[in-house]
DNA sequence: GTAAGTAGTCAAGATGCTTGACTACTTAGA
DNA sequence: TCTAAGTAGTCAAGCATCTTGACTACTTAC
């Protein structure tokens, strides 16, 4: 094996960039495409003056519903861990997007609700994510964008159901 | 990963009995299918004894071609710092798939080449990777699971054309 | 032969996550 | 009604991953 890198940089060359292509499995494409789509509407939402947003924040942002949800709520739907979950939520209230309010049905818990300026960056999020989708339609076609979700809605459908059959359902 | 995929179900749940719509637009199912599919190939590469396997060091080793490569190839080629990319280095050396040797071409340069282990857990890879994706086609259709292959290539050639044209090529 | 550029390293620090240990409150049950 | 168990949230410490800045060693261009 070392003698081909030893025979020149150019045979090495080669080998990378042809003859042994980079992954192109189903895993890799779906980790490119998501990385892309994430960079993207990060990028424009520090545009739109949303510096305070990053992609960790956005993925617990997105298991937060307009009408705001309870933490323990919020807990139970994000895939991480309850401390995670309260340091993400510390830097969003520093942040001034969250604020959290004890619950009058519970005192052990707090309800989750956005401030003005959460409401905001929702309405420039929302926009941001029409852009894109408008985008990437132009580029792949009506059709091939409309099989594309299908076939991410349907996986997203067998997963809930591998579940179910775990747990018995 | 079981955990994300609870979050899934709840993400069900929820839909259901709030009836407020929560995130379906091309970045947030992209960003849960490649979820899912991280979360059970790294399961399959633990049980299959490739404990050190970890998101971040997948996503180098999937830059390094089975000749190897040199390290400066690698940094160029990935897309975080030169000092993430060694610190990755450096312990995939320490757990012993990777090795790194001094380039005879350039005395200021190191060839990363995987050991025997390294081997190992590719081959190992690709099996892992083979039959998740006969399950995807499973549950998909060849005909669903083709469209979304070919939806996600496109999107990728979409990307490195807009690469080429900020650099002026 | 020297100035500029490239390859890699070392160090310090930020972010995002983890586990463990804890307080405060609610609920179930003898 | 007590009390034990469970739930909601917090505090603290630590690990993994990634960043920037400063540096050494080597190569290349002129």
């Amino acid at each position: 094996m070392l003698d081909y890198l030893e025979g020149g940089l150019n045979l090495v060359k080669h080998l990378d960039e042809k003859s042994e292509a980079l992954p192109d499995h189903i895993g890799w494409r779906l980790w490119q495409a998501s990385r892309a789509w994430q960079a993207e509407f990060a990028a424009a939402m520090r545009v739109a003056g949303h510096g305070w947003f990053t992609e960790a924040r956005a993925a617990l942002l997105g298991h937060i519903p307009r009408v705001g949800t309870r933490q323990s709520t919020l807990i139970d739907r994000s895939a991480i861990s309850k401390q995670a979950v309260q340091q993400l939520l510390d830097g969003l209230e520093t942040e001034g997007v969250l604020e959290r309010l004890p619950d009058p049905k519970d005192g052990r818990s707090k309800l989750v609700r956005y401030t003005h300026k959460g409401l905001d960056a929702l309405r420039d999020g929302d926009r941001i994510k029409l852009q894109i989708e408008q985008d990437y339609i132009a580029r792949l076609g009506q059709q091939r964008f409309a099989a594309l979700m299908d076939a991410l809605r349907a996986l997203d459908a067998r997963q809930a159901g591998a579940i179910d059959r775990e747990a018995g359902v």
